[in-house]
DNA sequence: TGATCTTTTGACAGCGTTGTCATGATCGTG
DNA sequence: CACGATCATGACAACGCTGTCAAAAGATCA
């Protein structure tokens, strides 16, 4: 059985191809009565058109590439199948690509890709989303892409985003709410510019409650599991420690619990530790943590069709920014429980 | 700047466009002068071919499809990195799929995914890769396609694998040798051959040691943490509970550890606890999990290979098993310590 | 040296779409 | 009702490669 190719539907239906290139493509001009009776032939046909040929006549390749350095997992996936999601709906394919280099390598290491790729659009990631480098090195190529999570780079491109400031700012306020007022604080990577937003949010509840902020309960982390247990053993080895950590994601936030364990510190009792993002890992550890739901697969998703936007209509639409909330788990609690 | 195509690298080597074709795809009958001065242009003008035209003269689509439905993010994105590791050598792109359907729905999705992608093959990860609907639907359109761990499906088409049965004894008779002798079980999905090999690995030992195999120390998981809590609080609410667990894998693993923290068990002291996998969470949860360490990045790398060999020589090459070990961490040791 | 075989190279026709432009059908208007 | 404007459709040439087959260049042998 040969593969059916437009010009099979095109007989069948008795119509030009072009006509039901037509149709395929939602372009307008065709006949309401003739637009029916091709999408009836292409069902029956079960017939696809071939990827290849339309990128070759039509000059783009109906790829996108999803770029990402990050190494927690969860959030990778997270963001892939939101993307992917996106990406179904309009019959284009999402292309996935773990950079490792580091700036000016890293832009050729993207570029390369698209070359490779012939990529219409790059969804790109934090922290590749606040490299100067890359950002310069797509507009060079006047690449359409689109950055997840905010970013200091001004740029005409637009992004989907969290409000992260003001979710520190929230979380913060509830820790201080359940009466802790000695509160250690675990940086993100210093390179992620939501590591700055999610701290500013933090010191602006603890001004707010006339809270003096103390750098040595600020402690610098990397997003990543063993940093957050670093972290978490020289707060808890000061001499007055923190009665609640409040550490800048999930992953850090376990390693909190992990510094604690060792030290056989009871959590919630007598430590509150707080994490961010709402990945897996917060309902996979004991107790399960207090965190902040970002919601990566719907902000990933946005991303997608904000790059599809400017795909389809070389405008350029407005940035999105999406909610987020507060989760309360069970490792926190009130001070001195 | 235009994009450089096969005619700028003919014209500016002097040679048939035939000819730079030759020179990229490794074909035999070119001079080696010749073969170096292409390719010295081709350097020269950062050419790259265009997928698109190579797919739709040459019939094949350079690209490999990874279906998964497995919900754990870190056994996906290792398997994910291994497959693209052996993809971007070979130019060829993966695009990477996860299904949601089951038994023929399934079946159709994946066939329709490969009509709209034109895949030139897939790679299948457990428990796709045990479904007969879909090894069928697959062998009805002759496409190519490798399966990730064993099988009990008979199939002449190439597998890499790991020796689920024999790292299950190895893990129990370590759990023996610590001391343990009523020793629980958390079985993984009905659905996944490798649960029922992992059991039969964990009865041999049992039965090598004179142990007797007790049915309702054994309880039954899905592969996903909350089935791994849910076995746990049954198996410690036993009149006599066992001292050790040993789950199927690190997520369920990790459930039963949550269990244990519940009321108040103390991981290693009273309860030992391995898992199965040694992914990201193993090393994430306290105590750190005893577990098997499960190659799951080099396995797709072989399984990719594996196909890129059956598309490039249409020969069907030999499965692959490839080798684990234990990795011994906090969770357990002997019991009543 | 010429005949024959092998290696190297090139000309050219697709591959299955989309873009361009021409043509015929239909519509609105005075 | 005639006439230009708009809509619907089709013919045909790209797009940038690979496959096929023929021609040219070398190698081998009697």
């Amino acid at each position: 059985m040969q593969r059916k190719t437009i010009n099979d539907v095109a007989k069948a239906a008795g119509v030009a191809i072009k006509t039901v290139s037509r149709v395929l493509n939602n372009e307008p001009n065709v006949r309401d009565e003739t637009r029916e009776r091709v999408l009836a032939v292409v069902k029956e046909l079960n017939y696809h058109p071939s990827q290849s040929a339309r990128s070759l006549a039509g000059n783009r390749s109906y790829l996108i590439a999803l770029v990402y350095e990050n190494p927690s997992a969860n959030y990778v996936v997270d963001v892939q199948h939101g993307a992917m999601a996106r990406c179904r709906e309009q019959r284009f394919q999402l292309f996935v690509h773990q950079c490792s280099g580091r700036g000016e390598e890293l832009a050729r290491e993207i570029t390369g890709l698209v070359d490779q790729t012939r990529a219409d659009g790059l969804v790109v990631t934090p922290p590749l989303s606040e490299s100067a480098e890359v950002i310069e090195a797509l507009d060079r190529r006047s690449l359409p892409f689109v950055r997840m999570a905010p970013n200091e780079i001004r740029h005409r491109t637009p992004y989907a985003d969290m409000d992260d400031e003001s979710a520190a700012r929230e979380m913060t306020e509830y820790l201080i709410g359940l009466g802790h007022r000695s509160i250690g604080f675990i940086r993100g990577h210093p390179e992620h510019f939501a590591s700055g937003q999610r701290l500013k949010g933090f010191r602006q509840a603890l001004h707010k409650h006339h809270i003096p902020f103390d750098p040595s309960y600020v402690m610098q982390g990397l997003f990543v599991f063993e940093s957050g247990l670093e972290a978490g053993r020289q707060l808890l080895a000061l001499p007055k420690p923190p009665t609640a950590i409040f550490a800048s994601n999930d992953d850090m936030a376990a390693g909190v619990l992990m510094a604690a364990h060792e030290l056989g510190i009871e959590i919630p009792a007598q430590l509150s530790v707080a994490g961010f993002d709402d990945t897996y890992i917060a309902r996979t550890v004991w107790p399960q943590l207090t965190t902040v739901h970002q919601p990566s697969y719907d902000l990933a998703y946005a991303a997608t069709d904000l790059l599809l936007q400017m795909l389809n209509s070389r405008a350029t639409p407005k940035p999105v920014r999406l909610g987020y909330h507060l989760v309360c788990r069970a490792s926190t609690a009130a001070p001195g429980g």
